[in-house]
DNA sequence: CCTAGCTATTCGGTGTTGCTAAGTACGAGT
DNA sequence: ACTCGTACTTAGCAACACCGAATAGCTAGG
């Protein structure tokens, strides 16, 4: 997409990775994959490492190394119960913030 | 609200002011008193007015200068037409994005 | 009179975030 | 050896929202 999607991006980002993992534990080489397939096409490789390294220094997430047979060793990350507890907090603002972008797009008047 | 509004707004509050915009013209005092109103209850003053000069800049809005009674003049952003088409280009965007993080919300699953 | 308070805009500096681009590392197939 | 696909790391950049302070005009209270 563009650069429109780029900057809704921050801020959510953070929140659909929690929420990939809160399906089950995966790795970054995966995830961004997933994340292409879903239609999120140019997402940058190192984005999501760089996501991962901050929910993991910030204890949302639990980290396993996994041999790889294919290269170099996964990183599989797992989300705990802090990561639980944010990923709910987050799901409450994206509510508040969707509900509110859908009024103004359907009212037109809002106030 | 708090952190995670915030960086959820970085993309989305240009177009909140544009769609704000679209229903009729306004200035900046103006916007940010209704946002407040509208439960974005810490919206800072500098922030919207540096994103209308932003948008004045890309060419999105009209700006007329009005005397006002209560204090210094105003200056009245309005929607032009390159305004109005990115504002469809913006709700594009949202709607593919809340469409993925409803779908994720749901599913839990995914792929 | 002048100080406080509301209206209204501007500006400089900060932190977070995603992107770009390059590099490192490992294994398998040619 | 060489390339390709897998897998992670790092440094520097740009955009955006925030904070705090400053500027400016007007009105009302002491």
């Amino acid at each position: 997409m563009g650069k429109l999607v780029t900057e809704m991006l921050k801020g959510t980002l953070e929140g659909i990775v929690l929420a990939i993992l809160s399906s089950r534990p995966a790795y970054g080489y995966e995830i961004t994959a997933r994340l292409r397939n879903q239609g999120f096409s140019d997402i940058a490789e190192g984005t999501v490492y760089a996501l991962l390294v901050r929910i993991e220094q910030r204890g949302l997430v639990d980290v396993e190394k996994v041999p790889s047979e294919k290269g170099p060793p996964r990183k599989v990350y797992s989300l705990n119960d802090q990561g639980r507890e944010y990923l709910e907090e987050f799901w409450r603002t994206w509510s508040f913030l969707a509900g509110r972008l859908e009024q103004l797009r359907k009212g037109g008047e809002w106030t």
